[in-house]
RNA sequence: GGCGACGUGGCCAAGUGGUAAGGCGAGGGUCUGCAAAACCCUUAUGCGCGGGUUCGAUUCCCGCCGUCGCCUCCA
């Protein structure tokens, strides 16, 4: 089955057609540089990660554009989010943007997320911005008004047609006091007139001044992925205002479609509310990888589906956790049996057949995963076939029906759909990844513990085994002698 | 108030017009000197509530209740 994806524009399941055979083009609307990036963050960051890996497992070429805001991000007030991060640190804005921007990135990298192929600066693309709004302006789309430029939703009869708003319908500033300057209340500025001595200002056709939020996004996918491209992603939270002005904008601009599928992600809450910087309620990623590993976390996040909101929760991330564990160690099962085949003590009944049949139920869990995956990236199903797939592996390996053929087949898929796609599975962290010397010490203590095993002196075999494991070193026993793991 | 989602076992979470994946947890068992790991068995006659359509609905329609998101800065 072909790829399938829910596109929120028609708000149904469409067959994934992309504008050049065999290319995607995608982006994403990515973070506002001024603090830490929080669960939320990863949730939006890991599912888009693993659409793009899938995308290239299914042997598209990508370009995966996702911006970076450091300028033109606006709080309630009118302050920009990084002045305020400037101010709060007593650091340059761009101090602020760097130190944020680099904090993003060891988050992502941390959490296995694939660094997007660009990561435009909105800051390092004002004149491309400014160029936008000129035509803009030339079209008849957007008006100056005081060395401000806005953008006329009137002037779009479509507004709205993404989010599902009628420009009528909405409430226009009721929270925020609409500048009077604008022709109509929803119209939303594109480039904002400097005050005397704002920090961040560029010098534009209409006076000193900023770019607004949504014009960045635009102008960048524009420079990147052409006018119109495949995929935009984001969180559903930018909904409104931010994509449908994207839209607007650029459709205005081009006057061709802006993105052909558009993909938005469940929020993150606490507790049954949105996890938020403004709430307060967040968990930064680094607090998250103090308590659990990465793997972990992205086995919480993949286990809902991308665009349904999750709940985070201690339970739900120990779940997490311990699901996670039984499938790594039952990799790291097939690989100590892999390379030990003396060690696999085949039984009787591991016939030719029964291999045969074994290697077609592996290719039936390889089935079941590809086509989650290619139903709108079904995480959840997916890795629900790997974990079946887990318990049977650990069957097969009980019994003693596993031959290294079998073996080879299953580790293979653990590596493609839980390493390389689902980036749940590192090489390396199945294995001991400890030193050479180490694992020598290590071995030479489990040879003592089996001395005084056969000695039953118990108490001292323990001690080892409790010293150990108070070093992080796992040892558990078997019929076919001790094995041992990192905790 | 407007728009949009969602409500599945103790928790998390897929799914379908034909009779409920999977994980975690819990209980019992196998293995073990004891553990750990792993495996086996058990754990929703039921999918918010009430109607309707249908041979048949958890899945479609209507109403109600509840939760959440957006409408205002947030991925």
């Amino acid at each position: 089955m072909s790829l399938q994806i829910y596109n929120y524009l028609s708000r149904q399941k469409e067959p994934f057609k992309p504008v050049v055979e065999g290319r995607v083009h995608i982006y994403v609307c990515g973070p506002t540089v001024y603090d830490h990036a929080h669960l939320g963050h990863a949730k939006t960051y890991v599912s888009f990660d693993v659409v793009v890996r899938w995308l290239r497992y299914s042997g598209y070429k990508v370009r995966y554009v996702q911006n970076i805001t450091d300028v033109g991000h606006l709080l309630d007030d009118g302050e920009d989010r990084i002045l305020k991060g400037a101010r709060r640190e007593r650091l340059e804005p761009m101090e602020i943007v760097e130190r944020y921007m680099r904090s993003y990135f060891e988050d992502m990298d941390a959490l296995g997320v694939q660094r997007p192929d660009i990561s435009p600066r909105a800051s390092a693309h004002i004149p491309e911005q400014i160029e936008m709004i000129q035509t803009l302006i030339e079209k008849g789309h957007a008006y100056v008004v005081n060395g401000s430029v806005y953008f006329s939703v009137e002037s779009f009869p479509e507004y709205g047609k993404l989010s599902g708003r009628r420009i009528e319908e909405m409430e226009a500033g009721k929270r925020v006091a609409v500048r009077d300057e604008k022709r109509h209340p929803m119209d939303f500025a594109l480039w904002i007139k400097a005050p005397e001595n704002h920090i961040l200002q560029w010098p534009s056709p209409w006076g000193r001044g900023y770019p607004g939020w949504h014009i960045e996004c635009s102008a960048m996918s524009t420079k990147y992925l052409g006018h119109t491209f495949d995929i935009h992603g984001g969180g559903v939270d930018n909904i409104f205002p931010h994509n449908e002005c994207e839209i607007a904008q650029s459709e205005c601009a081009h006057g061709v479609p802006f993105a052909n599928y558009w993909m938005l992600t469940g929020s993150l809450l606490v507790n049954g509310v949105k996890m938020s910087k403004s709430l307060g309620n967040f968990v930064t990623i680094k607090d998250a990888l103090q308590h659990y590993r990465p793997e972990a976390l992205r086995f919480f996040i993949l286990s809902g589906k991308y665009n349904s909101p999750a709940d985070y929760s201690d339970e739900a991330l120990q779940a997490a956790s311990k699901g996670w564990e039984r499938m790594n160690n039952t990799l790291r099962r097939l690989q100590k049996a892999y390379q030990h085949p003396e060690s696999l003590q085949l039984s009787p009944i591991s016939t030719p057949e029964m291999t045969a049949h074994l290697i077609e139920t592996l290719d039936q869990y390889r089935l079941r995963f590809v086509s989650a995956m290619n139903d709108d990236f079904n995480t959840p199903l997916a890795l629900g076939a790997l974990q079946e797939m887990t318990t049977d592996v650990n069957r097969w390996l009980d019994k003693g029906i596993a031959t290294s053929e079998v073996l080879e087949q299953a580790m293979n898929i653990y590596r493609e759909f839980g390493g390389t796609v689902l980036g749940i599975i590192r090489e390396g962290t199945a294995e001991s990844g400890s030193a050479e010397r180490e694992a020598a010490l290590i071995e030479l203590l489990i040879e003592l513990r089996a001395e005084a095993r056969k000695a039953k002196d118990f108490a001292r075999a323990d001690a080892i085994r409790d010293r150990l494991a108070a070093l992080g070193v796992i040892l558990e026993d078997s019929p076919r002698g001790t094995t041992w793991r990192l905790a």
